[in-house]
DNA sequence: CGCAGCCTTGAAGTAAATCAAGGATTGTGG
DNA sequence: CCACAATCCTTGATTTACTTCAAGGCTGCG
């Protein structure tokens, strides 16, 4: 039996991997899967023993009540990223990883990543480094909630997600998929959808971007990048692509 | 020449290595330093090349302007804690790795870290588990800066650090250290100031606890964890010590 | 066509920030 | 040991940002 064929999948976060490294990272797929959206792939708590590649769709890792008001997204994975490499050495996780769409994921068993790792000490530094780029977006993801306002806080996170789509290749002049709603962008940004919903219509009538049917249209990078004094550093990468 | 004693230092975070693994790390140290308050141990972006194991003292990670309205702490390390192994897989890092005391380090060249972990696979993943349960408390402050208020945020911290205080063996009786100005712990808590210092006076007026000349009296410890909703499951501990 | 989920807007209430002043503590040098 | 400065803490008054509550309008889908 032989494993799925990735290739398509070395996009975003996971090109971070050479295209060697990610070719023996691949061989040991064992399974491509599609998930329906909002069903968790897996619970806070819940012992794991197998990590996933996100190949399509997103994902989101929730934390608190699962129903009452305190509960957030703590995190939001898009295609390249490895979902939950952090499970590997931790054997479950804090919180539940949640399909926000119909999700089509690649499936690698801890023993078969860990025996890699084993016998090339290069490239498990590599899968490391991945899960702290995650680490380092955390950090961001804290120092936004906390110290920026309603719309630099979206315009941050729109930023944040332009430059990690375009990794992906899902970007196209200047229009990004952003599949989530108002109250789900409020669950990330520490804010109710109601008050979501006036700060997008300051960015749209600001002249920065639009957000209409699950796309961002962005009209002003530039003035977006500015208002929420983003800049990319915390995501680690050898070069900031041209858009 | 021989490496430092380190094995008073076998506490808090890093005793989740056996007594055997940690002996292995602390013969490749090659300096236990002293650093004064404030002074900044590395700055974000800085190419580093070494890893530091704080033996004593508090240490923030800081992000944004160094003095601007936009700064915050996204991260505290006691006694116990490998600061910045995070730069060993990196290279670098996107914050500010400041001393809130005088500190006493330990420190840990990557290429000898990185030999270390070559030849034993089991305890690179151990150290790699390290650096996740970093992660984790990032996921974690992440949620509490934008689900609590500021009474229940400041009542999760200190229960946060009670517990990872306790494991480093720095508990005695209730009252534990927390040698930060109220400025700092708006800047790690998302508030101001003034505001902290309220919250503070409701969690004393609560019977709750109280903050004073550095030390937290603990009075209601199931008071402050039910406020709070606090549950240590993302301190990824293997049993929660009585105390 | 009709329903469910999502978006939008208004009005009112609340939590936290800001501005400002004075008091307590800590550390320092005479 | 005391005087003094610097930092930190405390409290009040005011303003601002965000939440909450509520109602109505889209949009996409069976």
């Amino acid at each position: 039996m032989s494993a799925p064929d990735l290739s398509a999948a070395h996009v975003g976060m996971v090109r971070r991997l050479s295209p060697a490294d990610f070719a023996r990272v691949a061989a040991v797929c064992h399974e491509v899967r599609t998930h329906p959206a909002r069903e968790p792939l897996s619970l806070a708590g819940q012992p794991l023993d197998e990590s996933l590649l996100l190949i399509d769709g997103w994902i989101g890792r929730r934390i608190g009540d699962p129903d009452g008001r305190r509960r957030r997204l703590v995190a939001i994975e898009v295609a390249g990223d490895f979902v939950d490499l952090h499970s590997l050495p931790l054997g479950r996780l804090d919180h539940a990883v949640v399909p926000l769409t119909e999700v089509r994921v690649a499936a690698f068993r801890h023993d078969d990543l860990r025996a890699l790792a084993a016998e090339d000490p290069a490239l498990a530094e590599r899968l490391w480094a991945l899960t702290l780029v995650d680490a380092s977006i955390h950090r961001h993801w804290a120092f936004r909630t906390s110290a920026l306002r309603a719309m630099e806080r979206l315009a941050d996170f729109i930023c944040e997600m332009e430059i990690r789509l375009h990794l992906a290749g899902r970007v196209e002049a200047g229009t990004i998929p952003l599949p989530l709603t108002q109250d789900e962008l409020g669950e990330a940004c520490g804010l109710t959808g109601v008050h979501v919903n006036r700060a997008l219509r300051d960015l749209r009538e600001g002249g920065y971007c639009t957000h209409r049917s699950g796309i961002v249209t962005i009209h002003d990078r530039a003035g977006l990048n500015e208002i929420a004094g983003f800049s990319p550093e915390f995501l680690y990468l050898a070069d900031i692509p041209d858009r």
